[in-house]
Order: C-alpha cells, then structure tokens, then sequence
DNA sequence: CCGAGAAATTTAACATGTTAATCATCGACT
DNA sequence: AGTCGATGATTAACATGTTAAATTTCTCGG
C-alpha cells in the first residue's frame, strides 16, 4: 500500500535562483549599472528617459514620434508626455508632418544640442569607469552576448513590441 | 587671422551607438526577454512586480518588508503598495513584528503557494524556450558575465541601493 | 466624392519607479 | 522615566510603464 502517488508528496517545484533567472540577471545588471548614472542624470535635473530621447534626436536628427519612441525604446504614450515635458523646457521642437499632418515631427533645440555637448563628457567618462571596473575586454563580450541574444529572441526581422498587429479583427 | 580655436567647428561630441551603450543594450535584452514572459503574467492576472514578490516569498519564506524589497529588487514604497494589493487578493498574509512592532512580516497564503505551483511548469518552459533559440551554453555565458559585472560594480560588500548610508553625519 | 477601415498620436486609467517627507517605534543615554 | 537620534515602514508627489480606448487624419474602394 505504499503506492501512493508522489504529488503530494512534493507540491514544491522548483523555481530558478536570482543568479540563474534571466529576467531577474537582467534585472539585476542594469540596476547596478544606472546606479553610476543615474545620479548624474538627476544632477542635470533630466530623467534617465527624458535623456534617452534627446540622444536619438541628437545622434539621428528630427523625426516622427513613431519612429522616436521605438529608437528610444520607450512606449508610444510615455513617449507623448515625455515630448510635451522637453518641449516646454525648450530642450526639443515639434511641427506637423508634411505630408502626413497625422504625425508630429521632433527635433533637437540649440539649448538641447548644447545640454548634450556639455554632458557628454561626463558620460563617457563614466562608461571608461564601469569598463575599468569591468575589464573592458569582458565589457565588449558581455556587450556582443546581449546583441545575439536580441537579435535570437526577436521574432521577426522588424516586429519590435507590435506583435499585437493582427488583433484578431475577423470583422465586417 | 586663420587661428581660431576648433571649439565652434566641431560641436558635436559622440555618443555610444545603442550596440555599445551599457543601460541601453541591457534594457535592449531585457525588454527582449520580458516579450517572452509578460504575456504569461498577464494571462494570471499579475504583474511582473507582484510575481517578483511572490516568487521570494515561495523561495525564502516568510520575511519583513524591508528585506523583502531588497529580495524582490523593488523599492520600499513600491513594495508598500503591491504588499497591500496582494494582500487584498490574499495571496500574501502579513502580521507585525514579535520582537520589533514597527516591521511587517509577510508570508504566503496557501492560496498564492498554490498559484505558484501553478505556474512554475510554464516559465520553466519559456526558460526553455529561450535557451533553444539562443543556446543554452551562451545562457550560462551570459549569466555569468551578468554576475560578475554586477559583482565589480557593486560599492561594497552588502550595501545594495542605500548608498544613502553615510549621509554626512560625523557622529560622535 | 464618400464612407469604412487603417494608421499616428494622444488620452485615460491603473501600477510601478523614484525621491523626499512623515510616522511610529526602538535603543541608548542620562 | 525622558529625550534624542536612528530605524522600519508608509505616504506624498511626480514621472514612467502598460494596456485599452478615443481622436484625428489618411487611404482606398465604390
């Protein structure tokens, strides 16, 4: 009689360990990451997303706010306030689209332009810090891992976070 | 009359490139990651937050909120408002201190034990998953390299995000 | 030219991130 | 016992993450 079934015997299934969970490594990593730069963002009374806007604008030039929020990696209506907030600071400038007045183009003011040449510095100087702290060798591998391991999960060649494209819309 | 200095003609220091941007190729990773898992949280009706906080509590048991937060790698007010939600939904159960009235201990209900040992087969799979489209000797690469950067950024030994510690006060 | 559907953007609603401030309790010292 | 500084936790205030819905404009077929 000692055939009972091991179910109940262990209703404690593993999980993963924080060394050992993907998101939570991750996680993990770029919190001590942002912990160099976070303080310097804040010093320049700028959010770590506010700059991240400003740095594709800067590095790519005026664009449509589609295309903004998918190069600064943020969500389409995070992306909206942000753009209101920079534009009010005056570090950014929008108009219509030409063709299409649907979309809003953004670009880079003077003032913007200016903040980005004053701290850029700082910046680099903080990624040679972490890369000594590193070993910019490992810094370079670690890098290239995270580039395959996008580019392995991706789904198709251009499906960024717009898996929702097709809604199940069997409609008429 | 030719002797300018170069500072005007060239006005634009660079930037990393996203590739080489350390906050943005780990958030670029994990964003690719999360695709994966989110839309199984969201199928439970949690958030990823809530899971992170259960999840330790399933691993390490019952514990105060303070550590808590820095198990769960939320921030203690975060951590105040998703204990109460979780609370309401019963999942978690809380009492105060024995030794200590002004801490919280926070346990697992069997309800969220329950809800753990739901779900664990279906993350291990996208774990899985995961580790077939990228590889999993690449995994274990990357999961290593992930530990020690955390490691060589860290400022000391124990002292997670409470940088905050000495703040200036030259005791007596 | 008109109307239905698609697309770009914004707004809404709720949860979390982030820093600062508040609240309650503890601990040590007098 | 009384007080002051330190500590655990929460609340406040504002910015962002996230999904859904609303808005405006475009496009295309009729």
């Amino acid at each position: 009689m000692t055939d009972r079934k091991p179910v109940a015997d262990f209703p404690r299934p593993r999980l993963k360990d924080d060394t050992r969970s993907l998101p939570i490594a991750l996680l993990r990593a770029r919190e001590a990451v942002m912990a160099y730069f976070r303080p310097h963002h804040r010093k320049g009374g700028i959010t770590e997303q506010q700059w991240r806007v400003i740095r594709v604008l800067y590095l790519e030039g005026e664009m449509e706010t589609g295309r903004l929020a998918q190069r600064a990696w943020l969500l389409a209506p995070s992306l909206s306030r942000i753009v209101k907030d920079l534009e009010a600071t005056k570090y950014i400038r929008r108009r219509p689209g030409e063709s299409d007045s649907r979309q809003s183009l953004v670009s880079l003011s003077p003032k913007g332009t200016a903040m980005v040449t004053r701290v850029a510095p700082f910046l680099d100087s903080i990624h040679q810090d972490i890369a000594r702290r590193f070993g910019p060798d490992r810094i370079e591998e670690l890098l290239a891992l995270l580039d395959q391991l996008e580019r392995a999960l991706a789904p198709g060649p251009d499906a960024r976070r717009a898996i929702k494209k097709e809604n199940g819309r069997a409609r008429k």
